[in-house]
DNA sequence: ACCGTAACCGGACCATGGTCCGCTTTCATT
DNA sequence: AATGAAAGCGGACCATGGTCCGGTTACGGT
């Protein structure tokens, strides 16, 4: 499972090619450097087939389209979170109260999309594909609210409270409407404790 | 206010040019039944042009770029879609318990988003510029919340409640993950509720 | 009616995402 | 090591969004 951290070595059909292996790794390295030297706008597909020495089909051969590409940079940062809520030090990761780990959740999970927002966006029209970050941020946070014995449709639940910390409408809600940081901080955990404390219906007496 | 509803007609500079407006008017409907005929993917910027009879440079002139033109051509149904917020039946417009507004409200604001999924996304990176439904749609929510008495943040609240009835998280939920709408607005139903209910503090004795 | 100006028009032009297909490389088998 | 075929490669090619600028047109003042 640990092989979810190594997307660079991590192969892609069963039986990989040498050449195969070797370019994939090559074009990521180049699109990591450009990302970092011109930006996320500045990743041009045929800029990354230079920079990386190959064709420019091959950069479309590997990562089908630029939103696979950015995808495939994406599982970098991102698989490094998941392992940290996996089995990082709580309260993010595992031994703290739920209410406490789902918040801590929150908290990271808004700095992540808000640091890489250009970079999911780039790469949202590959999602629906595999954009394995998103369900198993739901997974985790239909879990925590099991645990912290909330009744009702969970899934749909965590997709609600995950909703405002998704990368397009903090964007908007940051850069646009220059809100802080803090104060839609304040307002997740306001909703988090809205929906999370126990239903005014009363208990079979 | 009503002039809002009248997208092909109003215009743009203070003082438009007669040829200007006469384009203007030529080009939407020119996109309106390309959209129709071809679906939105099919409306090029060229076709466009073509269908109306003007240059390519002039639908980039009037509207900028691909979103511009998309969101102009979205202004039709949302002011419509407004308007019977403002001044329709109840429950959706005056009239009705609040609860009951902002319920029907959900409702409805889901089936239309789910509906212009495709306009929307592509109208998407237009935004932040003038897509007057969104901020309507907060300001109303945010209304709404207040006659409920609700305290707390109530722009953000609001944010975070329309925030799961975004056309992204929709299209993911009903296209990809499969889920039936009644289920999503069930979801949105006792996602409010949660949320409107009166805090468990007790009050000042 | 005339004129100067400012706005507008249009299509040639560029950049970039994406496709295609003939050539090359790799690798399993012998 | 030789070999055949599957996989991969790469760059020419296309479509489309977006820019630019010389020529044209409408408008207000006289």
């Amino acid at each position: 499972m640990t092989d979810r951290m190594l997307p660079l070595i991590e192969g892609g059909p069963v039986h990989e090619r040498s050449d195969a292996a070797r370019n994939r790794v090559a074009l990521l390295v180049a699109a990591r450097a450009l990302v970092e030297r011109c930006g996320v706008a500045g990743v041009t597909m045929e800029a990354v087939a230079v920079e990386a020495g190959v064709g420019k089909g091959t950069v479309f051969r590997r990562f089908e389209n630029r939103a696979g590409l950015m995808a495939a940079l994406l599982n970098f940062s991102e698989s490094a979170w998941q392992d940290e809520v996996i089995s990082g030090p709580p309260p993010l990761g595992p031994g703290a109260e739920p209410l406490d780990r789902l918040l801590a959740f929150g908290r990271s999970r808004l700095r992540l999309n808000v640091t890489h927002g250009e970079l999911i966006e780039a790469a949202s029209q590959s999602f629906g594909r595999s954009y394995a970050a998103r369900s198993f941020a739901a997974m985790h946070v239909r879990y925590l609210l099991g645990a912290l014995e909330v009744d009702g449709d969970l899934p749909m639940l965590a997709t609600a409270l995950l909703a405002p910390l998704e990368a397009v409408i903090l964007d908007r809600q940051v850069r646009i409407e220059g809100m802080d940081l803090e104060r839609v901080d304040a307002a997740w955990t306001d909703l988090v404790r809205r929906v999370v404390r126990p239903t005014g219906v009363p208990g079979p007496s």
